[in-house]
Order: C-alpha cells, then sequence, then structure tokens
RNA sequence: GGGCGGUUAGCUCAGUCGGUCAGAGCGCCUCGCUUACACCGAGGAAGUCACUGGUUCGAGUCCAGUACCGCCCACCA
C-alpha cells in the first residue's frame, strides 16, 4: 500500500502514474501486462489522427478523454483492447501553416521547389509530432504506442496505392476535365466540402451586349440585350446568353447573336429554362468555364468553354489588354470600361452568398481542370444501407438524418491536389495519353495500354485529398492490404469516435471506402461528439485567440479534473461551454475523493494489518449502515452499466459524483465514523465497518477510473487488494452488479431523513449548532434493529442526545408535554420531537416552529389534493396502469398520515 | 430554399420508456459543534420547463404550428 500525501497534488500523481503504467505494458492489448480474456472479442478504437501541423487543443483533449474512457471500461470489462494512436499529415493544412513560417523566411513554395520544399515539410512534422504525443501522454490516453502509425508512412502509403488502383480497376476512379473548385491562394483544387459559403455585399451590374445586326453582321446600335451579372470579367469568357424560352421579352431574339465586348466575340442566344426570368433582367451570359450553372447549360447545348483565368487567378488567354492583370483589377477597368461606352445600364449592391477557401479564405473560382474523381453513387448506396441496416450506428441518432441526406445527393469527390505535402497519385501518362494506374512502389514498368517503357511514362503530379489517405484509416492502419494478424483480430473496429464537424470529410468516406476494399463497415457504432466552445459560446480559434492549452489546463488542475469536466454534462453531438467553474467543480471533486481515500486509509482499525488482504465480511457481521453502503454502491454500478451502453457519458460521471459526494462521503463516512471511534462495539464490528467502507470505495474508485484514471489509480493504490486483483487498476475488472438490498437501503434512508429533518429544524430555529437537543423518537417495531444500530449515528449527527425511543407516535412527548419549546420532525414513518435548550424556549421560538410546520402542512396539503383528484379521477383510475395507480393510493395514504400528524401537532402547539 | 439543433433556477447545463423528476454545478443567503476534505461541512431561497393548440386518464417529455438563437446542406447570374 501506497502513503497518500495530505494534499492533493495532481503533478505528484499523474506523471509517475503513467509511467507505471508504461512500465507495466497494459497499454497493448498484447502486453505483458494485459489481463483480457482472451474469450471475450476485442474492442478497438482508432484513434481520429490530430494534424501534424501543430499543437492539440482542448477538442483533441475532449475526443481523447472519450476514446480513452471506452477503452479503458473495455479494457477492465475484459476485453483485448486496442487503442491505436496516430497522426495525419494534412496536406493542404499542414501547407498552409508551413507557407506562412517560410514566408517569415522571405522563402515561398516556389522559390523553395517541390523537393526541398518537402524536405522542409517533413522536418517541420517531424518536431511537432513529439509535442502532440506527449500532450496525449498528459491527458492520460492508454494508447498503443508502439502500434503509432501517421498517414504518411510506408503502410499508408501502400494502402493508398493499392485502393487507388482497386478503385480505377472497378471503374470508381476516374480521370476527366470538369469544373472544379480552385483556390488561387493554395493554387490548388478543393473539394466541394472545403468551400465555405460566405455571405458578402456585393455587386449587380447589369451589362448592354449589341445584338447583330441580321443584314450586315455587324453589332446594332440600337438593338441590346442587357445581362446581370456579378463577376463582369467573366464577360471575356462568355459564349452566350440565355434566356427564359417562355419569356415573352425575348422570345424573338432567341436564335440572333450578340458580341461579347472586349473579345468582340459573337455568340449565340439560347433559351433555357433554367433562367430565372424574376431575377435580374432575365437575361443570363453564360461563362461555362468559370461558373457551375453556366458549366451545365454549356454542356447542354454545346458550347465552348473558354478559360479565361490563371491558376493565380489572372486573366488569361483572352487577347485583350486585361491579360495578366489580376481578376479584380480586371474588373475594376472592365467595369470603367463599359461604363464609358455607355454599355453599363445599371449597378446595385447585391446580397450573394460568394465560396471561399476554408484554408485560406481566398474566394474560389470555378475552373475546368483534368483531375481525379472518385465515383460515389455506388459507393454511397453501400454506406447508408450499412446505416439503415442498423449494422452500423450512428449516435446521437439524429445525425442518421444528416448522414441520409448527404449520401443521397452526393457529388463524385475531387480527390486531385495540385499541392505537395500528401501521397502523389499513382497514374502515369504516356506521350499517346494512355493512362497507367500501378499501386507498385516503384511505379509500372511499361505503358499498359502501348507498352512503352516506364521511362518514357511522366507520373501524375497530383498528390491527393488528405482525407482519402485518412479515409483509409481504420484498416491501413491494421496492415491492411496486407493480410496482417493485427488485421485481422482488430478489424472491423468497435467504435469510431470522433466530432461531428467531420462527419462527411471523414466518417463517411471510411464507411464507403471500407466498405468497397474491405468488404466490412469499418466500425459498428459512429459516437459524434459535440464540439468544445468558450464560455461565450463562441468557436474556440486561433484568430480569435480564445483556443485554450489543455497543457496549461493540466498544469493546474490536473488532467483526470480537466476529463471529468469535459465529460460532465456533455450530452452527444451537443456542443459545450467550457470554462473556469466546469474545471474547478472537477478539480474540487478529484480533491473530495482524495480526501475521503486518505481517511478510510487512515482509519484502519489497528487489529487489521496494514498488508491485510482486501475481504468482504461475512454477511451476518454486516450491520445496517454497512449493508446501505454496499447495496448503494451496486445501485451506482447499475445505473453506470447501463449509462454506458447508451454512451451517456456525462450521465456516468453524474451517478458517480453523486454517489461518491453525497452518498459515500456524506452517509457512508458520517456513519462508520461513529461506529468506528466506538470502543463499546466489538473489534470485530469496528472491522467489518471498515471493510465495508473499503469495499464501497474500492467499487467507485473502479468505476471511475475510465474517467479520472490517475487519481483512482493513485488511491486505489493506497487501498488493500485481494490476492486475485493486479497491481494496478487500469488492468483490474470492473464491478459487477449485484447485491442490493432494498429494504435496508428504504430504512436507512428514512432514518437519514430523519437527521436531515432534525438539522433543518434546528437551523430554522436558530438553534446553536453546538448544543445538544434531548430528543424522541417513535420507531415502528419493524425498524427498531437499524434504528437501535444506528442509535449513536443519530445522535451524533442531529446532535440529538439523550436520544430516547418511543414505540408510537402517541407515546412521544409524554415526558414534557406539549410547549412552546419543541421542534417536531416527521420523516416517513418516524417521527421525533427535540425540546429546545432552556431559556430559548418562548413564544417567539413557538412562532417559528408554527411557522415551520404550517409551511409543512401546507406543502403536504397540496400533494395530498393533487393525488386526491387524480384518483378521483375515474378515467384514471380504470386506464392507467394498476402498478401506477397502487403507487397513488400508497402515496396518498401516506400523505394523509403526514397531514393528519402536522395538524395533530399543531393543535398541540396551541396559538 | 431544404434539414437539424437549442429555448428548463441569476449563469452554464442534465432530464432515457409519457406516470412524485422539477434536477446538478456555479452564484446567492444563514450557520459552522464535529482531527478526511474551507478545493470543506450543515441548512436555505430560487423555475408558468419559450409561446399557441392538439393527442392522452396523465405532457418538460409525443404531435402540429409560432417566435427568437445557432448549425448543416443547397448551382440563382
Amino acid at each position: 500500500m501506497a502513503e497518500l500525501p495530505k494534499t492533493y497534488n495532481p503533478r505528484d500523481v499523474e506523471g509517475p502514474i503513467y509511467e507505471r503504467w508504461l512500465a507495466a505494458d497494459v497499454f497493448a492489448p498484447d502486453g505483458a501486462g494485459s489481463t483480457a480474456d482472451p474469450a471475450l472479442p476485442p474492442f478497438t478504437i482508432i484513434q481520429p489522427p490530430p494534424n501534424v501541423t501543430g499543437s492539440l487543443h482542448l477538442g483533441h483533449a475532449q475526443r481523447t478523454a472519450v476514446e480513452d474512457l471506452l477503452v479503458r471500461h473495455a479494457r477492465m470489462v475484459g476485453h483485448p483492447t486496442l487503442f491505436l494512436p496516430g497522426l495525419d499529415h494534412a496536406s493542404i493544412a499542414a501547407q498552409f501553416v508551413l507557407d506562412g513560417v517560410i514566408a517569415k523566411e522571405g522563402e515561398s513554395r516556389q522559390s523553395l521547389g517541390r523537393e526541398r520544399y518537402l524536405d522542409r515539410m517533413r522536418a517541420f512534422s517531424e518536431s511537432t509530432k513529439p509535442v502532440m504525443l506527449a500532450q496525449q501522454r498528459r491527458v492520460g490516453a492508454s494508447a498503443d504506442w508502439g502500434r503509432l502509425r501517421y498517414t504518411m508512412d510506408d503502410g499508408s502509403a501502400k494502402a493508398v496505392r493499392v485502393a487507388f488502383e482497386r478503385l480505377y480497376r472497378d471503374g470508381l476512379a476516374y480521370r476527366t476535365e470538369a469544373l472544379i473548385n480552385w483556390c488561387p491562394g493554395c493554387r490548388t483544387s478543393v473539394s466541394d466540402l472545403e468551400v465555405v459559403p460566405t455571405p458578402e455585399t456585393g455587386t449587380l451590374w447589369s451589362v448592354r451586349y449589341h445584338l447583330l445586326d441580321e443584314a450586315t453582321g455587324q453589332p446594332s446600335q440600337d438593338e441590346t440585350i442587357t445581362v446581370a451579372t456579378t463577376r463582369p470579367e467573366t464577360i471575356l469568357g462568355d459564349v452566350a446568353v440565355a434566356v427564359h424560352p417562355d419569356d415573352d421579352r425575348y422570345r424573338a431574339l432567341v436564335g440572333r447573336r450578340a458580341r461579347i465586348p472586349f473579345v468582340e466575340r459573337d455568340v449565340p442566344i439560347i433559351a433555357d429554362d433554367v433562367v430565372d426570368r424574376a431575377f435580374g433582367t432575365g437575361a443570363v451570359k453564360i461563362t461555362p468555364a468559370h461558373d457551375q450553372d453556366d458549366y451545365v447549360t454549356g454542356k447542354r447545348h454545346h458550347l465552348p468553354m473558354p478559360t479565361i483565368l490563371a491558376d493565380d487567378a489572372t486573366v488569361t488567354n483572352t487577347g485583350t489588354r486585361f491579360d495578366g492583370l489580376d481578376r479584380y483589377e480586371a474588373r475594376e477597368l472592365i467595369v470603367a470600361e463599359l461604363a464609358a461606352r455607355g454599355d453599363l445600364v445599371d449597378q446595385k449592391p447585391h446580397e450573394m452568398i460568394i465560396g471561399r477557401c476554408q484554408r485560406s479564405n481566398d474566394v474560389l473560382e470555378p475552373r475546368l481542370k483534368t483531375q481525379w474523381f472518385i465515383r460515389t453513387k455506388p459507393l454511397a448506396d453501400r454506406a447508408l444501407d450499412a446505416t439503415r441496416s442498423g449494422r452500423t450506428r450512428i449516435l446521437p441518432e439524429r445525425f442518421e438524418k444528416t448522414w441520409e441526406h448527404w449520401l443521397t445527393d452526393i457529388r463524385d469527390w475531387n480527390v486531385s491536389r495540385q499541392l505537395w505535402w500528401g501521397h502523389r497519385i499513382p497514374a502515369w501518362y504516356c506521350p499517346d495519353g494512355h493512362v497507367t494506374v500501378s499501386s507498385a512502389q516503384d511505379g509500372p514498368e511499361t505503358c499498359e495500354v502501348c507498352g512503352r517503357p516506364a521511362t518514357e511514362l511522366t507520373q501524375d503530379p497530383d498528390i491527393f485529398d488528405t482525407w482519402f489517405s485518412s479515409g483509409l484509416w481504420p484498416w491501413s492502419t491494421l496492415g491492411w492490404p496486407d493480410d496482417t494478424p493485427d488485421y485481422r483480430t482488430y478489424y472491423p473496429t468497435s467504435v469510431m469516435e470522433t466530432g461531428y464537424d467531420i462527419i462527411f470529410f471523414w466518417v463517411a468516406r471510411m464507411m464507403m471506402l471500407g466498405l468497397h476494399l474491405t468488404g466490412h463497415e469499418p466500425f459498428h457504432t459512429v459516437y459524434l461528439s459535440g464540439l468544445i466552445r468558450d464560455p461565450e459560446g463562441q468557436k474556440m480559434s486561433k484568430t480569435k485567440g480564445n483556443v485554450v492549452d489543455p497543457l496549461a489546463v493540466i498544469d493546474e488542475t490536473g488532467a483526470d479534473a480537466l476529463r471529468f469536466a469535459l465529460i460532465h454534462g456533455a450530452a452527444p453531438g451537443q456542443d459545450q461551454r467550457f470554462g473556469r467553474t466546469k474545471l474547478e467543480n472537477a478539480r474540487n471533486f478529484a480533491n473530495k475523493l482524495w480526501n475521503a481515500t486518505r481517511f478510510v486509509v487512515g482509519a484502519r482499525p489497528s487489529t487489521i494489518a496494514e498488508d491485510a488482504e482486501r475481504r468482504l465480511p461475512a454477511e451476518s457481521d454486516l450491520g445496517p449502515a454497512e449493508r446501505w453502503l454496499l447495496s448503494r454502491a451496486s445501485a451506482t454500478t447499475e445505473a453506470v452499466d447501463a449509462a454506458m451502453a447508451e454512451f451517456a457519458f456525462g450521465e456516468v460521471t453524474r451517478l458517480v459524483y453523486d454517489a461518491i459526494w453525497n452518498e459515500f462521503c456524506d452517509w457512508g463516512v458520517e456513519l462508520a465514523k461513529v461506529r468506528l471511534a466506538d470502543e463499546s462495539l466489538p473489534a470485530a464490528t469496528r472491522e467489518t465497518t471498515w471493510w465495508a467502507l473499503v469495499e464501497a470505495l474500492d467499487t467507485y474508485l473502479r468505476l471511475l477510473h475510465p474517467v479520472m484514471p490517475f487519481v483512482t489509480e493513485q488511491l486505489w493504490g493506497a487501498l488493500p487488494h485481494r490476492a486475485s486483483d493486479p497491481a494496478l487498476l487500469i488492468v483490474a475488472r470492473w464491478p459487477a452488479p449485484g447485491g442490493r438490498d432494498e429494504r435496508v437501503e428504504a430504512e436507512v434512508g428514512s432514518i437519514v431523513e430523519l437527521i436531515r429533518g432534525l438539522r433543518n429544524a434546528r437551523a430554522e430555529s436558530r438553534v446553536e449548532a453546538k448544543s445538544w437537543l434531548p430528543t424522541e423518537v417513535a420507531v415502528p417495531s419493524a425498524m427498531g434493529p437499524t434504528f437501535e444500530a444506528l442509535r449513536p449515528a443519530v445522535e451524533r449527527l442531529a446532535r440529538a442526545r439523550p436520544l430516547e425511543r418511543r414505540l408510537s407516535r402517541e407515546a412521544l412527548g409524554q415526558g414534557h408535554g406539549s410547549d412552546a419549546g419543541t421542534l417536531t420532525v416527521i420523516a416517513g414513518e418516524l417521527e421525533a420531537i427535540a425540546r429546545l435548550p432552556d431559556g430559548t424556549a418562548d413564544a417567539a421560538a413557538r412562532d417559528v416552529e408554527r411557522a415551520r410546520l404550517e409551511r409543512e402542512l401546507e406543502e403536504a396539503r397540496g400533494w395530498l389534493a393533487g393525488a386526491r383528484a387524480r384518483l378521483a379521477n375515474e378515467a384514471f383510475v380504470s386506464k392507467a396502469p394498476p402498478a401506477v395507480v397502487e403507487g397513488a393510493r400508497a402515496r396518498e395514504a401516506e400523505l394523509v398520515d403526514q397531514v393528519e400528524r402536522l395538524e395533530d401537532r399543531l393543535a398541540d402547539l396551541g396559538s
């Protein structure tokens, strides 16, 4: 048994405890210290890998806390548990960060070049990795560090290649020219999910295009058609003007041609019902290469699709003087020029939604590019089937709707990125344009179409969207595509815990890819956590400066308090405001537990050897207080099991918190103190009391361990163990439910209520805290033994002495009559009268007492009226379940009795 | 434009199967005799469960609608 310092200092506890776990090798399912039951199925959590871009924030700490809670619980139950940690190379996010770093050195991606840039990136990520791993250890993650994986390691690289080739061979990956979202800042395409629709006030310009005179073929001065646009620079890419087919204003113009200014291109006026007649002028300019709607329209009408913007969003390829200008400079000049020509008909502010880059915040440009896409429809159908069939469950359930909606309307996934940091797309092109996709580490030997040698092939310069490699995470980390023991044992995994904000980015893609590539749902449960917000409800972000460093919190209050605070009061999928008070509450709780354990350890009767084995006392030796304690521990175990089964972790912490603080400490310990100090009792009785305390505390430490692993481990180490217990709590067995004693719970419960009542009455009547009041209690004979066993405790805790027992209510107060000097307390079947100290029993005291009793009477009458009204309702009696009616009747009888007694007492008090 | 969530004590939030569930923490007010704990103990005050209607014997809980707040999805120039 370890010594417990007088004060709880998490810093002294947590580091050494983590070292002990590591030394004992208990994290790995096949570690030397594992106590797993091989007969039970494995429990696997693959950690959502945090980005290597820097340090972890509170959201990560919350993730880790929840995952670790699940893993520790499963480990204690006896499952072989794998908690596999990892890191994500975070392609675009990492490049964004590194670009910022090197910019300060006057360098850029372009100035460094691909290879030097990648070297720089590798060095950068190697520098952040240890920081992040250390943070996770501080939080207490019981992860199997020996199996640590990284999305850029060789295993992941192989998985990416093989996965892509499989998808390609199966017709689910294809390369095509399509309109994609282009970020001029990041110089890459991004997926639809990375577009942030941003409301902005722009300008809607109305521009007049001149129709061609049918006779001369020259632009007419008079005949014009006015189009509305928010992006005048795209005029340079216009290939048509569209109107609605049923629009009478323009019907006659359909089929004629108009001259596009600057590029002097003559384009047709076409009819298409995508046009909204009510918007703008009802005539739309069509720029297929730079607008989603126009692209579709252009396809439909077989229009040409000139690209007029370069990668850096400068105008290009128009043959005008705008070439080389930034898109916004060009816009300004074009507007000015149009105005000068008299063709700018109108301009007005316009509220619109503009797509910005999730990473750089640049305004995205739709552009035509040849890219690789994943055909998602067939994959999405299987993913939908997984959740609809219940093979995979999403918690909280409401997210299944979101899931359904997104997967039903899913569009193909652009996976090409024009970035450097990531997995290169394993596609090679030969001079004849043939495509060879190969998962071979060194690429294909020949073009698979024409047989040209590898030396003549060029690999696609692009890399994969970072989510492509993370989308393979649950199985690539276990050795896939190889048939490894880990893959066979731990896949499919158990629970995927992550934030709801990446359900599409990540969870849906893992599900889609996993089903196709491995044939299994990658996890049976998806648990979505809510987001951590600051005390004002704001999302935490670096730019707002409200990001909290978990390490700072841990330094101050300990990892246990942080974990408890993050889990306590959090409902699944529900955002949570996080601030000091929650943290302080959690720290206070840890402190409370520490001191309670210290008391128990210090209260060991001298007749028990310090190194005695923990043993449950003989049933017959247990008094009511001891039975109550053990029964309540069982009740808590049952409730915690139920909450765990429903992933209601906030409920778990609430249950354990209440049980430890309000039951174990407030009553268990207080009742035990009286017996432990009672020299008149036989030593064996006191030993029994102590063993019951130890037993209950042992149970609570086990129940709390998944949430607060460090402090519980430390405290458990200070308690006596059984021979069958392992050396460490982390691998000890989860408590088994059972052993409730409802009668003793009720009886001790009413004695507790009596003590509370007496304390309340004393406080109301302003009885000095230190004074002892002579008290009589009427105790029904059935409760006699329990009362007698607890009599010393009632005396001390209610400060009632001498305490005399009466057999009936009628026998109360015989000794001194009914005068102003008494307090009456009714607690269930028990009733007590306490006599006020001499000198305080005056008329004023009587008024206070009467007022208190009248208040209670009023309240009881109110309840009684309610109960009677219910029972008087015939519909209730006939339709409600018999048990409910019975309960109401019993309640009524109880209230009748209570009202009677209060009335009697008030009558006795006189006026 | 669709979809989802939130609205419960001064503040932050729980509340599962409709039935004494009106709950917790913090804050607030009284009082502290008692060698585990002042990061504590005892006691207390405090809510028309956003609003309207409905279903039901019974609604914080289920249904419909309304009002705010927030989020997600969506090709209106």
